[in-house]
DNA sequence: TTTTTGATGTTGACAATGACAACATTTCCT
DNA sequence: AGGAAATGTTGTCATTGTCAACATCAAAAA
């Protein structure tokens, strides 16, 4: 007879698997009330616990609001991986890019606790880790457009663009007239399209 | 007889000019140790009042963080409009985009503040306005070099680059190899170079 | 099987915080 | 001068993050 409980496997102890519901349960918190509204106390009363058990798997609620951070990550970098795939050239770039931005719109709160300040991202190198590789991806598909003197710069300019993009649409920034799901589409289109005829010069000087 | 005391003028009560002394020291906090720890009974303690004399000049600790930010705004947009004095096209633009950027390197968590999710900012009215009006010196230098067609989208796209490279920058995201002023300075150069050229493409088309 | 052990969860406590209410003091307006 | 409004203080409360001590359970050791 195996130890599993009711989820699929590897279920551990009392609980079943508390750090997972812990992690639900910030997730949610996180997305509907705001990152300071991620409360230990409060995570534990959703995962049905003690006011204390989420000692147990987080050394504080920072190290919490890190595996959150994490978590995002990793589904951002799914979901690059995933649009990407199998496309080419510019066409990667652009669904890459697309992907990125389209995750900031999906999960701002979420979007904004990895590029924000309320992580001392030092003490959890873990997140750097993970942090880098959504960067990686980013920078094979630059290399496989622009030619060699400026491809460092123009990969770091490719994702700063994006970046700026879905941290001013995460933060809802952008002017009132980008409101709508269109426009803002095509905002988007247009200042991508700018970017790309720059990079095409670099890539053909004159 | 005035009812000035040490400052300049206007003094009004018993501190002094307390609302200001509160905002210097939770921008001090701030700065320091971040916005988790600018809190409402420190920043009094700082201010040498009692632990609820904040609530006479800011509804909520929320408030405070507003006025933070707003401190913020005025700052950069001051910042922006001396580095720009004088210039003209290009030359202007991109004077503004270094300002930006330069605030963001210079104090990095009033700017996180700023663009973060701290701040419920559809609370503060007067802070989204503040903010706007960063913006429209940007659009403004970008109207005097791009023609028409895609302006808007142009303007836009130049405040997400300098907004983009900024935020990474105040987070301290970019990789290990840009730490140094010089490759850090050498890549906003190339970056914004890049979307320059794309600029000019929009401008002459062929 | 029984024992032991380490991981997991609970109870209780403490200092600090944001917020509210009631009171005191100072300045301004008439 | 006198009242009203602004400003600052003291006292209190529920909540929070954290620590320490205790309880329970699953799995490895015997």
């Amino acid at each position: 007879m195996s130890t599993s409980k009711i989820k699929g496997d590897a279920a551990p102890y009392h609980h079943g698997d508390l750090r997972r519901a812990l992690i639900a349960a910030g997730m949610s918190l996180l997305e509907k009330r705001g990152p300071a509204q991620v409360g230990f106390r409060e995570v534990a009363r959703l995962a049905g616990v003690s006011h204390n058990a989420p000692y147990r798997h987080f050394d504080s609620r920072e190290a919490l609001l890190a595996a959150l951070a994490t978590d995002g990550f990793e589904a951002l970098g799914a979901a690059m991986e995933r649009a990407a795939e199998g496309k080419q050239g510019f066409q990667r770039l652009r669904a890459l890019g697309i992907a990125y931005i389209a995750f900031a719109r999906a999960r701002p709160t979420v979007y904004l606790l990895m590029f924000g300040p309320e992580l001392e991202k030092g003490a959890f190198p873990a997140l750097i880790d993970v942090a880098g590789r959504s960067f990686e991806a980013l920078r094979e598909a630059i290399d496989a457009v622009v030619p060699e003197p400026s491809r460092r710069a123009a990969a770091i300019g490719a994702w700063v663009l994006v970046h700026g993009l879905s941290h001013l649409i995460a933060d809802n920034q952008l002017p009132m007239d980008f409101a709508g799901e269109d426009k803002r589409d095509a905002l988007i289109e247009n200042v991508l399209a700018i970017y790309r005829q720059g990079l095409a010069r670099e890539a053909e000087p004159h």
